[in-house]
DNA sequence: GTACGCTTGAAACGATCGTTTGAATAGGAT
DNA sequence: ATCCTATTCAAACGATCGTTTCAAGCGTAC
């Protein structure tokens, strides 16, 4: 076997997408890989160092690639609310449909993990989540003056909720798929609702 | 013991909120439930048939009271966009409160396993929401008549979104829960996001 | 008391889990 | 050819899984 490591890793994408983390055995993933038993402790130590790595290697550049279009956008001047909220979820659906090329049932796995919300998840997306909360919380503030930051976290959270169930691709009976190949598009279509749903006059609660 | 089956459901509902189905050993359960290992094959027949009856419980009164609400309103006569929505919204909202008040870890095990997308999970919520969304699709589209039936059903999917990662509670580092105890103040606050959010026209191209 | 359903108990079932071991194999560098 | 490092392999490790078995306990009707 010329690339086991890289067989292990493909094989596990989709098995842990498929049946879950708990649900997918190192032996189901290296009968797939072709693989011997031991070649998974050998090249990542445990069970639970495959899934970091497989993890780290999607969530990471999703955060860095928002980082990136924020600073360009700050760079360039004042930006609008369409600009930021554009630089929040393009980097969703571009990675979206590339992971979807590279394997079709990983960023359901993403977004099983991501909703878990278990002890091992929470260290990897919650100081992701602190930068990209704090940066493109105050660039939503600075666009939509008339929003608390309390409002404007809230309201970013349930964006959150918007794309983590684009990844999972729930395809309810009788509804098609939420987001297709043309990234432009998709794109156009979420901000249709997100920057109206963003820009509202608040109802805040007062008793929270 | 008086009362084991009870005890089992309550002790099962914790630790599979915690750590999944998978995640979660017989013998987790039956030793925080204080009743021995055979008793869950006894009273339920095996795990999987005590995971769906927790599920059963939750999830199909739901769905019931958004009929409930929606029968009203279209009895009363030609329902608002926002009535429809508060139809949508206020059985979860209130369920969601229950739920915390019985077992506080009770709904994000929920969210978890709608996101699973699992065989097991596919006819509990797929028949579910056929009829739901076919329901509230009609009903939105009297309302919003400029909307298509395609963009109607995307966009209420976003919002069942929403409520997933509200059932999740997921609480990212430096926001505060999305939902407290107050069902009114946050059913205004979620109409006051989602109401703009199907309301905004089809695909807009640009909002300056 | 005796007999009978319902429920619980301890123990073991076969299967599978993640991990480890140690020998066998390959392929380059010297 | 020889050595060395990297990798693969079959096999087994102890642990835990869901499930089953069967005797013991329980309250109630006879």
């Amino acid at each position: 076997m010329v690339n086991t490591r890289e067989q292990i890793v493909d094989a596990a994408e989709v098995l842990f997408a498929e049946n879950g983390y708990n649900g997918t055995s190192l032996r189901q993933i290296t009968e797939r890989a072709g693989a011997n038993i031991a070649a998974v402790n050998y090249h990542f130590g445990s069970k639970e160092n495959l899934l970091i790595e497989i993890l780290d290697r999607v969530v990471v550049p999703i955060n860095a690639r928002r980082l990136v279009l924020l600073d360009d956008l700050e760079h360039q001047g004042k930006p609008d609310i369409r600009q930021v909220l554009e630089a929040f979820l393009l980097p969703d659906l571009r990675t979206l449909k590339e992971l979807r090329q590279r394997n079709q049932a990983l960023p359901r796995f993403v977004a099983r993990m991501y909703s878990e919300n278990t002890e091992l998840m929470r260290p990897i997306m919650g100081q992701q989540f602190e930068t990209i909360g704090r940066r493109f919380g105050s660039a939503i503030a600075t666009a939509l003056p008339h929003l608390s930051a309390e409002e404007i976290g809230w309201r970013l959270q349930c964006i959150v909720g918007i794309v983590i169930y684009l990844f999972a691709s729930i395809t309810l009976p009788g509804a098609s798929s939420m987001v297709g190949d043309n990234t432009e598009a998709d794109l156009e279509r979420l901000l249709a609702i997100t920057v109206p749903m963003m820009t509202a006059p608040s109802r805040e609660v007062a008793t929270r």
